[in-house]
RNA sequence: GCGGAUGUAGCUCAGUUGGCUAGAGCGCAACCUUGCCAAGGUUGAGGUCGCCGGUUCGAACCCGGUCAUCCGCUCCA
């Protein structure tokens, strides 16, 4: 996978010609499609398609008061030891010996003391004092418990709702790795659903049952796919109850989404620290509550490898091998190829009609160079899901064939009722 | 962070008792041919051998450092 990501373009060590910087990557011309049309399905299902989902795009710097509020300064700046017996960790300043574990009672068994600065740090304006401190978000979900407030009073919905968010995340990670599936920088689709405290648990189970549906319905099969209840101790420092939408990467299960019950701590943090009240007014029944949360949050960047995972497949045809995306067509990066039989001068004309014919709706790309099987095993690689062929005998009766990525299958389709036709093979 | 391995063309890899202009296959590009599933022919582009330093008359090859990747631990809100 990391081989055909290379190859063909979808993602890029990144800095490459430096060197290389460790747990970066760049997406090239088919990686920030693809990516893209994650991003977009994901925003489509959440937002687009329901009523009670809005938007937000909240800023990556951020004060250190948010972080405050939301626990991530408390436990990431203290000096930690874990013990290698019974796999507790423990604040070094805090232990009465430091050489002995307060849980399992065993003597030097600590690691050695590590300063988890997990959020990226830096300083806005010129000067460089404790003032000016911020920090690049090590989650999106802040951006929308702190404009809960306004969105509340400005987009006249009320619990249950939500607020989801697509955007860039930044977390120190000590063991960065697996390609793109762990990376400093990475990007987040995170909803905030926030539902009156008594139909937490029904939302939640709700939740877990979409999003693991989302995967199943852009591809990736049965097999692959899993959820997973987190055990007590794996808890989050804010969650009552966490599931894991996981993949069957090649080392193993791997997390594409937590979905977890973060009941009120949120809200409330923030309305302790900030002074302002976080609460909602149910005019109806007259009563006052601070609503429960229920975030189903996910990778961008590690789904986008999961999908092609699921999506890679060789197959052979005649005596050689295809290798085939086998991509949603909501996510493949080209919907459509326009490839002339041939570069001979009459044809280009033709081809170049049905290009701009077809463009306007769809990302399209126009191949000209060698033969046309080539062509199509090109294209099967990147996974468009339909090529259109323009021959000899489109001079003549203005059709065109269109060839299925899945089935190999060959329809001739004319030329007027072209986007028709792709449009309904597509499916989108 | 610890241990092990690796780093030569876009990809997969050859290439040492240290010695002329560093190779192959695939891919890519041009032309010819062909004219619907990776055909064939000709030609071509592309590499200061990850980077820096050392040893040497001479380093892809030996030594040191460094960066990056993979595997196993560790870690993983």
């Amino acid at each position: 996978m990391v081989n055909l990501c290379k190859r063909r373009g979808f993602v890029f060590p990144s800095a490459e010609i430096y060197g290389g910087f460790r747990s970066t990557y760049d997406y090239g011309p088919l990686g920030v499609l693809l990516l893209r049309n994650v991003k977009d399905a994901w925003w489509r299902s959440m937002v687009q398609l329901r009523t009670d989902v809005v938007g937000l795009d909240a800023a990556i710097l951020s004060p250190p008061q948010v972080w405050e509020a939301s626990g991530h300064l408390a436990n990431f700046t203290d000096p930690l030891v874990d013990c290698t017996n019974c796999k507790t960790r423990h604040r070094e300043d805090q232990l009465e010996d430091p050489e002995q574990c307060p849980t399992c009672g065993k003597r030097g068994t600590f690691t050695e003391a590590r300063a988890f600065n997990l959020m990226f740090k830096t300083h806005a304006g010129p000067i460089e004092g404790a003032g000016a401190e911020v920090y690049l978000r090590p989650e999106t979900a802040q951006g929308m418990f702190i404009n809960f407030k306004n969105i509340l009073e400005t987009s006249r919905k009320r619990p249950p709702f939500g607020i989801a968010q697509v955007g860039k995340s930044f977390r120190n990670e000590i063991t960065p790795g697996n390609f793109v599936f762990r990376t400093r920088e990475f990007e987040q689709m995170e909803l905030e659903f926030f539902v009156p405290p008594g139909e937490a648990t029904q939302w939640y189970e709700y939740w877990m049952q979409e999003r693991y549906g989302w995967y199943r319905g852009l591809g990736i099969p049965e097999g692959l796919l899993r959820l997973r209840a987190h055990d007590a101790d794996e808890l989050s420092h804010y969650s009552s109850g966490t599931s894991d939408v996981e993949f069957l990467f090649p080392w193993g299960w791997g997390e594409l989404e937590g979905i977890a019950n973060r009941g009120d701590f949120d809200l409330t943090q923030h309305a302790e620290h900030s002074g302002q009240k976080l609460e909602y007014f149910d005019q109806g029944s007259g009563e006052r509550y601070v609503p429960h949360v229920i975030e189903p949050a996910a990778g961008a960047t590690r789904s986008m490898m999961a999908f092609l995972m699921a999506a890679y497949a060789e197959e052979q045809v005649n005596d050689d091998t295809r290798t085939v995306l086998r991509l949603h067509p909501r996510l493949a990066p080209y919907k459509v190829a326009v490839l002339p039989l041939s570069k001979k001068e009459e044809l280009l004309p033709v081809a170049e009609e049905v290009l701009g014919l077809v463009q306007p709706h769809w990302m399209v790309d126009y191949d000209i160079t060698q033969a046309i099987g080539r062509r199509y095993r090109r294209q099967d690689e990147i996974g468009t899901p339909l090529c259109v062929t323009v021959d000899f005998d489109s001079l003549e009766d203005r059709a065109v064939t269109v060839r299925e990525r899945d089935s190999m299958e060959q329809v001739r389709v004319p030329i007027d009722g072209l986007v028709e036709h792709l449009a309904g093979a597509l499916a989108l």
